[in-house]
DNA sequence: AATATTATCGCAAAGTTTTGCAATAACAGA
DNA sequence: TCTGTTATTGCAAAACTTTGCGATAATATT
C-alpha cells in the first residue's frame, strides 16, 4: 500500500471527504522527489483535470499540513513549497545568503526533542525540521 | 548605544545607505516587544511619514533578514511576521493545530548546533529558531 | 560646498496566497 | 439504491508580497 493511499484513508477516517481533487494532489506530492509549489502541482495536474482550481490545491495543501501529512517551507523569493512526510526524515539547512537547501541528518537531536516534550509538553514534528543559517560556500565568500 | 543604532551603523559599514525610511523601520522593529507584520510597521509609521511606501517596508525587512539583523516567521494564515535579534535568544514552538506560539529555552541544543557546524560546515542561526508541532492543549483535546 | 555616482525610493503592476459564496458531490442512513 | 446533509469545489474578489522603472537622495570625491 503506497503512502498516498494511507494518507487518503486516514483523512477519510478523520471525517474528511476523499475527492478526486484531493486524490490527485496527494498522489502528486507523494510521488515527487522534490519540494513542490502549489502552482507546480496545479500545472502537473492540468492534463488530468482541466477544471481543477488553484485555490483547491492551496486548500488541500493547507489541510495536509494542518493534519500533519505534509510540510510547508519557505523557498527562495518567499514562495511556499510543500513536501510529504514520505520523504525520509531529515533536517533542512537553508542558507540565508544563497537560498540553497542542504539535507542533514537528525542524529543527535532526539534527546533535545524529548526534553522539550518533558519540559513544555510540546510534541515537535521531527519529520521535516528546518534550520536557517549560512552555508559553507557563503561563509567562505564573505 | 541602542540596538537600532548598531544595526544602522553596521549596515552603513557594509556599504548600504542609511535612509530615513530604514532608520524608522529598524527603530520600530527594535523597540517592539512582539513580532510585527510589514503592514503593522507601515501603519505605526504613518504619523511620522505620510509617504513611506509599503514596498519600502518589505524591501527593508528583506534586507534586515538577509543581513541577519532580523528573522522572518510564518504567522497564522500564512502572513509573514518579523522580529529583531535584540529579542533575547529563544526557541519558538508553534502549534500546527491552534497556531499559538510558545517560547522555550535553547539550553541543551548547543551541542547539536556545533555538530552541524563540524559535520556540514553550516552555521545555524540560533537566535530565533522555530519548531513546529502540537501544543499540550491541542494534544489533550484530540 | 558643489558634483558625480548609483543605491534606494515611490508608484504601479504583477505575482502569490487566502477567502466568501453559491453550486456540487461525498457519504451516512433509510 | 435513493435521499438528505453538509463538506468541498470553482470562481471571482480580496489580501498579501514581490518587482520593474524612472525619479530622488545618500555618499564619496573634488
Ligand atoms: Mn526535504
Ligand atoms: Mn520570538
Ligand atoms: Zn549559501
Ligand atoms: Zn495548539
Amino acid at each position: 500500500m503506497t503512502h498516498c493511499h494511507t494518507t487518503l484513508q486516514s483523512l477519510r477516517q478523520q471525517g474528511f471527504r476523499v475527492t478526486p481533487q484531493r486524490e490527485m494532489i496527494v498522489e502528486t506530492l507523494a510521488h515527487s522527489e522534490t519540494h513542490l509549489s502549489a502552482e507546480e502541482i496545479h500545472q502537473r495536474l492540468q492534463p488530468r483535470s482541466k477544471t481543477l482550481n488553484l485555490a483547491t490545491v492551496y486548500r488541500t495543501l493547507d489541510l495536509l499540513v494542518e493534519q500533519g501529512y505534509a510540510t510547508r517551507l519557505v523557498g527562495k523569493g518567499g514562495k511556499f513549497l510543500y513536501a510529504t512526510r514520505q520523504h525520509s526524515r531529515h533536517l533542512h539547512l537553508i542558507c540565508r545568503k544563497c537560498g540553497r537547501t542542504y539535507p542533514a541528518d537528525l542524529k543527535g537531536l532526539e534527546p533535545f526533542i524529548a526534553h522539550l516534550k518533558q519540559t513544555y509538553g510540546f510534541q515537535v514534528e521531527v519529520e521535516h525540521l528546518t534550520f536557517y543559517g549560512v552555508c559553507p560556500n557563503c561563509l567562505q565568500s564573505t
